[in-house]
DNA sequence: TAAATAATTTAGACTTATCTAAATTATGAA
DNA sequence: TTCATAATTTAGATAAGTCTAAATTATTTA
């Protein structure tokens, strides 16, 4: 098995990659909070281990191996997210911490079976697909609000932001997952987006907001 | 918070402070399959914390808020043993070494929203008591079935062994934890014990079973 | 009560994961 | 293309937790 700092990096280089397909070492550091030194040993250890491809100052990728752990580990953390949200009555913005800790929790059996106890759920609370037993989903084409125009509309799938204080906004708002959402205006000067939530409510957002609230068409 | 070690080394003292009230630096090395060297290093830093109460060569025992820790790490563990049973569907033998790891989840939040989603269960599949969310939780007084004479009667409570082979061979007998037994016939040669289960079943158990079935009267 | 033996502690070393400071390599602006 | 700057790696430390071997203290036993 993997040491927790050892996943926790695998994890990391995975979510990085989703972006670039090298990571660098100050990439990572800057999203584990740690030093660009530490990394560079980290990477050492994980390169002999044939988890990731790493040749100095090339920056790194995950090997199938290491891929195929990340997967688990992010499996796990969805899965526990969404027990704690559905079974537990926690609140989309206080999950994230208590999971980062469950996700290393190390049976697999375990997870199988609450996942089949959950019934074997497809989006965690924040919307992010879950992986099966195999290590297979499939990441549904999401555009920010930001990317729409006047008159689109579509479904509240996911956040690019994850902080509690973006996550308890939108629930002030009613923008939580599943609402049906169609765009009524853009404000060209600050790009500002006015849009009706299930043919009720107007709310008005922040460009900022738009960018980070994703939508399915 | 503590580390993972240090929650470890207060569990086991306080398991083993049951017995005895000073426990020894070769009781917790066999206790947790260390050295007695790094034991000693450890209690160093326990009683740095106050943790413990310790004196050199006199063994330890736990102070009030070492106590209190031991006990929520216990409260976390027979939590979780009782969800993966009755919520996962795993077996009574199966679960311990899962707890093992899920007792050190940190978050108090989370395992009383555990312990009101199960509806406060006062005992673990094994039959030991959950402590309550201020540490509080009483033992019943139970007698291995080796301590009991012919027709004495009772319920089964409680194990002394937690093994797999045992907990196995239990389920193979039906002797499971809530079942009402009799004590029909004590043989004298070698202690062996003939008891029926809920006036139904007979069976014969050896003294060596005997002894790690409690039962309360 | 004095050895012998058992229990415990100390000394010194190792591994993992981290850090700061210094050295090296890469990059991009002039 | 050259050099200043940014990114990365190396060197050397540190802390937690563990180990073996040696030293110390306690306990038994004769
Ligand atoms: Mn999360
Ligand atoms: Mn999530
Ligand atoms: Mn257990
Ligand atoms: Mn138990």
């Amino acid at each position: 098995m993997n040491t927790l700092a050892e996943e926790n990096y695998l994890k990391s280089i995975y979510h990085l990659s989703m972006g670039a397909d090298n990571v660098s070492t100050n990439q990572i550091a800057a999203s584990l909070n740690t030093k660009a030194s530490s990394v560079t040993d980290m990477l050492k250890k994980l390169a002999d281990k044939a988890l990731i491809n790493y040749t100095r100052y090339q920056g790194v990728s995950l090997t199938p191996s290491g891929e195929k752990i990340a997967v688990n580990i992010i499996r796990k953390h969805r899965l526990w997210e969404y027990f704690l949200v559905e079974k537990l009555n926690f609140k989309w913005d206080e999950v994230h911490d208590m999971a980062e800790e469950m996700e290393h929790i190390s049976s697999a059996e375990l997870i199988d079976r609450l996942d089949e106890f959950m019934d074997y759920p497809q989006h965690d609370p924040h919307g992010e697909p879950i992986p099966d037993c195999n290590g297979r989903f499939k990441s549904p084409e999401l555009k920010p609000v930001s990317a729409l125009t006047v008159n689109d509309q579509g479904i509240i799938s996911g956040v690019r932001d994850h902080t509690s204080a973006f996550l308890q906004y939108l629930d002030k708002q009613q923008l939580t997952i599943g609402k049906k959402i169609a765009i009524t205006e853009i404000i060209e000067f600050d790009h500002s987006v006015v849009l009706q939530i299930e043919n009720k409510k107007e709310v008005h957002i922040s460009r900022e907001v738009a960018n980070n609230l994703l939508i399915a068409l």
